[in-house]
DNA sequence: TTGTCATACCTGACAGCGTTAGGTATAGTG
DNA sequence: CACTATACCTAACGCTGTCAGGTATGACAA
């Protein structure tokens, strides 16, 4: 059974930057249990690459939107948490409200061709992994 | 009274094909006039420039979802209007899936943060200016 | 011990695409 | 004649995902 769906790139880049700051804001986390959180998120259907989300944290981090300390899990493992600051939850209600100007664009003409919206996937309620 | 709300680039690459796409379904267009109905279905609050929309548009005739043709309007102006072909409407079902595949996600976490999902502008419903 | 998988991080070359700025041409209007 | 709106096109630049590669460790099985 095929589950993951292929997303283009520009939906991936438009979207990287609000779901990641939607994580933060669900409590500290990094890399790689965002990568989880994704795709529980999204069902399954989404898939990201390391390769694209460590760069998003990079430059999110160098824009001032979230901060990172380095911590050693029970697990004996070294993670990099990052923390959401308050200039990154501005830039989360921004990005908010520019996507949601553009799907109300695109649901708008849909509906004018008579396409039905569906309701599509319903997102998971699974409360996330609550930071260190 | 600022109307324009500036969008990232990200979100105008993720948006930009299958708004395109959409306003083809509504019938054959131009660039020109692709621009203003941009403008007039976000209730004024994208503004595509042509710099990026031209490209789009050859873009798509390279890949087979429009066809292009030249027409002298009857102001006396040459047009270039493209029709969308039946590859182009499997193309703009695709990126429907997919973007409202991103947006049930990015709808799911917001949901669980306790954000209200405003329900935005509404689209006008002012009919599309037919093709030729 | 050795091999494999999951965890956990990082980087560089490449290609696609919007931004910005420039260009050309014509119809209508004052 | 100047100016605006219409109508098209292109090039340099920068940003960002893709793809591929790298490093390291803990758990488990052969």
């Amino acid at each position: 059974m095929r589950e993951v769906m292929e997303i283009n790139k520009d939906l991936i880049a438009a979207s990287s930057t609000p779901m990641v700051l939607a994580i933060l804001v669900e409590g500290d986390s990094y890399g790689y249990a965002i990568l989880k959180r994704v795709r529980e998120l999204s069902g399954g259907r989404m898939e990201w690459t390391d390769g694209m989300l460590y760069p998003v944290l990079h430059r999110l981090e160098r824009l001032g939107h979230v901060e990172a300390r380095w911590e050693i899990a029970e697990s004996g493992r070294r993670r990099k948490y990052y923390r959401i600051t308050s200039g990154g939850r501005e830039q989360f209600a921004e990005e908010r409200r520019q996507w949601q100007a553009v799907d109300a664009t695109l649901r708008g003409i849909w509906t004018e061709l008579g396409i039905p919206l569906s309701a599509g996937y319903q997102a998971s309620a699974t409360s996330p992994p609550h930071g260190a």
